[in-house]
DNA sequence: AATGAATGAGCCTTCATTCAT
DNA sequence: GATGAATGAAGGCTCATTCAT
């Protein structure tokens, strides 16, 4: 059976983030993601604008399904702390069950002055905005006390879950990432002042 | 008095700063570097390896010097939540007053396979080391709730104020990233059971 | 009625004229040709064997087409004033009526080296001999001074036409090119010595 | 003694005349120009800024400079005849003697929709001119019949100089250019009314 | 030590051509 | 015959690094 279109640019896609995980976006040549797709060079210029709009829509794409993704299992939730627990849970599994795409989101998030910047920007910060509703809700229901900034408690949400992936990934050890749900979850419980289980 | 030889030294790296910052490490060119420094490009090389050798230095001797900083400020702490609060707030303030060498530290610090990985992560695994002593301290003093993870207390306290000031980083609003010291403050008592003020 | 087999090879000609006379032969990509001709890329090559023959019998089947018409128009002539009148008349019409063609004619005519030039020099060649045809019976039938060098005089009727023909295409103006075959012919007549009207 | 700028400049130039002349400047790389040169690769950019500024400085700089020469040339001319003739020799001569660009010139001074035919038409433009004015002191002078249309008659004198040197390019022969000048002429002074000699 | 012109390896991208359908 | 997705060779250009001055 053939490859068929989707499925090709699929291919290209989950290449480029095999080979930007193992080389970093910069140091990776664009005939690597095309040998890892196994298709050939100019190929990829059939699917993708140039090599900046793989990353790009590399991050667009797959943020935007975990974001979905996370905004499914939260639907079932009744309350502020299994809320909680729905993104933190996901958001590790994910990266633990995408180890690669994982390392590419960590490391080229962060480029200054590129049209890069402003791509990534939207599903990051709705990412961001969901969180904080979270929380917000949260204060509106007296799970969580009032008197914190919503921003920086989106702060420190994101930022442990993300700073907890950064060092799993660069530990390298086999070590789960997402077995680690319930000693973040302690941690926001207390900061935020939600009501014991 | 002629620019001395460690006067040149810290020009390139200040340019190198200044340069990173504005285009990124991999986009910024050796020339641009030198001609901040007003220096020639054939002049770096007298003083730096290579252009990743800057990077290199740049890391270690700065975030040396910060570590340094945090250091002197927790000596005449007397208990956790003073020490946590230095820690913050000479982190916050630190990057607000070089907010060039905050991006590019928010932006370069996380390339995979490189020798610049195994670089930076000396002077941030004796960060990390710093926190986490800080909380083994709390909680020997009964400070701090025993039953917690430290690592992942660890990874909530410096991802807070990494998530923070990348925030204010993109943000480039005029908004005061020190000012937020509170906030996060009150979100780590929460988190760690410190004792009401 | 299914498009024949010689249309579609007249329609895929008609297309690279118009093609090449808008961006030049090395600028246009044969896919341009195959979407004006409205046919697929690789049907191009069922009829050609590359792009550079599309070019090469572009030029051999119009230029001997143009070849045909002059001597045509020439065959009900008596004397030489008339003949050099069809010429030029019959030459800045077609070109005026064949704009595209033209352009093509007057730009990609004089590539060196290669095989394009062996194949455009045979009907070129022709025509030049056509024309120093005229002129040397024209000498014969005491209508023309004989001391001239009839190459060289041949190169001026040529190179005249030619360079209007150029100057007309550069200029983009609405104004005639046939409309000159007068001052043209005028000319003639002195350097050549025709007989008076 | 070490090569000048100005000389690398130059020496860039001339490399470019000739790999323009031999394979045609869509064919040429800039390797082998830079081979030519006896510089690297990248040393053409410091003099240049891409592969068409080479020819377009090519034309412009040569051109202005024969154009100046011709000037020159005319300026101790007392009368049309003269002036002719000096523009004639002086064309042919300059060609017989820079066969390289003489090639060069006669092939791609006819590019359509590039930013090079924009760049040409200027000193193009300048040298019809001059022919244009020579021809229209004639006409004052009372030495050039006064009927005749000043565009034609200049696209003749240009025409004929210019078909007699792609000729003599394309016939790789021996034969002297230059010695054509006097048949010229003589076409020339019939059909322009000159008084005889 | 300092310079900056010169180097040349390296890579993204294009596009003529092919061939499985 | 017709298609057009796929191919991959080729080349213009960049830029980190060198070295003669």
């Amino acid at each position: 059976m053939a490859v068929s279109r989707e499925d090709k640019y699929e291919r290209i896609l989950d290449a480029a983030i095999e080979a930007f995980a193992e080389v970093g976006y910069h140091s990776c040549q664009v005939s690597k993601i095309a040998r890892i797709a196994g298709v050939a060079d100019g190929t990829i210029y059939l699917y993708f604008k140039n090599k900046e709009d793989i990353l790009i829509r590399l991050f667009t794409e797959r943020m935007g399904d975990f974001i979905q993704l996370i905004r499914s299992k939260m639907e079932s939730c009744q309350d502020t702390r299994s809320r909680l627990r729905a993104i933190v849970h996901t958001h590790l599994t994910h990266m633990e069950n995408n180890r690669a795409l994982a390392t590419v989101t960590q490391v080229e998030l962060r480029q200054p002055n590129s049209s890069l910047y402003s791509a990534i920007a939207v599903p990051l910060r709705e990412y961001f905005r969901l969180v904080e509703e979270v929380i917000e809700e949260g204060i509106k229901q007296n799970e969580i006390i009032p008197s914190l900034n919503v921003r920086v408690a989106r702060q420190m949400v994101f930022g442990t879950i993300d700073r907890a992936t950064t060092d799993w990934i660069f530990a390298r050890s086999e070590r789960s990432l997402s077995k680690e749900t319930d000693c973040m979850l302690k941690l926001f419980s207390g900061a935020l002042g939600l009501p014991k289980e």
